[in-house]
DNA sequence: CTAAATGCAAACCATTTGCAACGGA
DNA sequence: TCCGTTGCAAATGGTTTGCATTTAG
């Protein structure tokens, strides 16, 4: 058994809560993506294994998983929430690419820093916090530096690119 | 007439719309506020003050005020966006206090800075960013220490107590 | 006169909830 | 057996859309 799945047990154990077969499914699908998946995605690649499987159990399951420490919330403003493991995973953020829906995520320490010290200096008590930089990812801009062809929209680009990258 | 009234209104001469007393009145209720509304608070302001003016109109003309560049998309998490104010706003960040909801605005050009380095290591076109900083304000963990030492001393008179009477 | 704007109601869509049947401990 | 769990359908709630009517230019 993983050591995700020793947590998993223990939390649910904890809360007098029951071990079941749609959950473990789930945690398992889960744990083998390292994508920022919706609900909906979780739910599809689940089904795939086991089609009894219902969406509202995902719904279900991930909060558990959020809750056991496993899985973190993200919302990345497309009006999904997203989920990524949390187990054991440095704290990282996240740039988006609004042209193909990339998602590129980055660390600093630096940055960090400057952030507990703008919390301090008003006496604030970080819990946690969220960076999103949202842009044109290297692909894109090669490619549209290659091609200047007619131009979108912002916001259909945004659009398209959330259909492509969530549907 | 107000900078931000002859932006909108170039804005809407530009698209070929219209200009209305629906969307005049929605930007004046708009600007006079300072808080971080979400639609549906606009809404009941500007209600108030002209009954016949529906929640679809106040939508729709957000979205147009967004276009302008007069307001701001804010998204905290609770599920609704929230607008604020844009025009010859410096941009900031936010600090929300998960216990009573207050939010702190705030600036630091190095976090700035170092975001723009970040996202030029990996050749990424920054097109907006947003910082969103979660925890417990000044204020609530004053309350909360208050609490705590009240406690404290109620614990300890307790103890001095016992600890007389059974000497 | 004509296209845009409005307000209402219905539609949308991700997520949640009520409930009867089911299944771990 | 006793509760927690499940899947379905229905409900929810913010936001959007269809449409007939009104209105700005």
């Amino acid at each position: 058994m993983s050591e995700e799945q020793e947590v998993f047990l223990t939390h649910i154990q904890k809360k007098g809560l029951k071990r079941t077969a749609q959950r473990d499914l789930i945690l398992d699908v889960f744990l083998r993506t390292e994508e920022h998946l919706s609900s909906e995605d979780l739910y599809r690649l689940v089904h795939k294994e086991d089609s009894s499987v219902g969406q509202t159990t995902v719904y279900r399951t991930l909060k558990l998983l959020v809750e056991a420490g496993l899985a973190r919330e993200v919302r990345f403003g497309d009006g999904l929430t997203h989920y990524e493991h949390n187990y054991k995973h440095q704290h990282h953020d996240h740039m988006i690419c609004s042209n193909c829906g990339k998602i590129i995520e980055f660390y600093s320490a630096e940055l960090e820093a400057i952030q507990d010290a703008m919390a301090a200096k008003h006496k604030f008590q970080v819990e946690q916090h969220l960076l999103r930089i949202i842009g044109i990812c290297a692909d894109c801009r090669r490619a549209k530096r290659d091609q200047e062809k007619q131009r979108q929209t912002h916001h259909e680009r945004i659009l398209s690119a959330t259909a492509k990258s969530t549907r």
